[in-house]
DNA sequence: ATGGTTTTTACTGCGTC
DNA sequence: GACGCGGTAAAAACCAT
């Protein structure tokens, strides 16, 4: 055999381990044959007759500890319900439970129901120890009261509570209302999830008043460099539509024509929810189904005379673009 | 506080059912 | 004549300065 014969025998050679190689991840060594086995808690494949490794290094989805019972997995396992902040601790705290039964569901006896009753009471005043403790335990309340009435989802509820939360540790309270704090941030909320609700409506379900929630919601949103942008009339769109039972088609062209309208800048400076409905409107007109000026503006709680006039500038500049 | 802009209120006229 | 719609003027509300 020549030199050169034998450099191509060995060429060859190396490739077909490597095709043997990408093949062993699922079978055999390319060493001895034999077959090859995962070790997911080293994170490396090795092969079972001669101990060769094929990988290395690959991510260990395991646990870095190891436990010889249940209880040390217990013990060392650090995972467990989820954080929410819309409890007031997170939902980290202990909690007791207000049946008098052991965790095998029997009854306890009356010296032990006492016991428990005293626990119970003492616990909840370590969980709501101090002030500000208790005053966000309140607010979440309150935001989640609202976030109920205004059919707002959980999301917004949890953005709220972490608004609310970081107005609380930049002292933003003092010489303001819980409830108004807490209105202004579910608002905010809202409108950053993109589901907003016009000041009206949240008014509606809060304790406060119009003037105060606007106030301080301009004053958190400055505080805290809060980006909220104006609220897009889009979002409106589906909620006004479904109120008016229109139809899928209606709903389209409504945002259509809010689409032409953005490009011709006709919406700075006007109310979104003027638009929004003024859109509704024509989109009504357009798919023939019928639903009067006053229908829309009860709904979207805007006069009649704001749809008038915005649904003529929103024809005119669907027109523009068309032409 | 002020001025400019937008929205609302109140009223009127027109056409249709 | 009630209703839906369009328009107008003045008042009110809103916003930035």
């Amino acid at each position: 055999m020549s030199d050169t014969n034998v450099r191509r025998f060995q060429r060859a050679r190396d490739e077909e381990e490597q095709e043997e190689d990408e093949q062993s991840e699922t079978l055999v060594c390319p060493e001895c044959g034999g077959s090859v086995a995962t070790d997911t808690e080293h994170g490396e494949t090795v092969c079972e007759d001669c101990g060769l490794v094929i990988e290395e290094g690959e991510i260990d989805r395991g646990p870095e500890w190891r436990a010889f019972d249940a209880a040390e997995k217990d013990e060392k396992s650090r995972v467990g319900a989820p954080t929410t902040n819309m409890m007031h601790d997170k939902g980290l705290s202990t909690n007791i439970g207000w049946q008098d039964k052991d965790a095998y569901g029997n009854q306890l006896s009356n010296r032990q129901r006492q016991k428990m009753q005293r626990l119970r009471t003492w616990n909840e005043r370590f969980r709501t120890r101090d002030s500000k403790e208790r005053n966000l335990k309140q607010a979440l309340g309150e935001i989640d009261r609202m976030a109920s009435a205004l059919g707002l989802p959980d999301n917004v509820r949890e953005t709220s509570s972490v608004i609310y939360r970081r107005a609380l540790d930049e002292n933003l309270l003092p010489g303001r209302s819980i409830e108004g704090v807490a209105t202004a941030s579910l608002y905010a909320a809202a409108r950053q999830a993109g589901t907003p609700r016009s000041l009206d409506e949240i008014t509606q379900v809060s304790r406060v008043e119009k003037d105060e929630i606007a106030r301080t919601y301009r004053y958190v949103v400055r505080e805290l460099g809060l980006e909220v942008a104006p609220a897009d009339p889009e979002s409106y769109v589906p909620r006004f539509a479904s109120d008016l039972d229109l139809s899928d088609e209606a709903e389209r062209r409504a945002r259509q024509l809010l689409k032409s309208a953005k490009e011709q800048g006709i919406h700075s400076g006007k109310s979104p929810v003027g638009l929004a409905a003024a859109a509704v409107y024509a989109a009504s007109l357009l798919t023939n189904e019928k639903v009067t000026q006053s229908d829309v503006s009860e709904v979207a709680n805007i006069s009649e005379v704001t749809i008038r006039n915005r649904y003529h500038e929103l024809l005119e500049a669907e027109d523009g673009i068309t032409t």
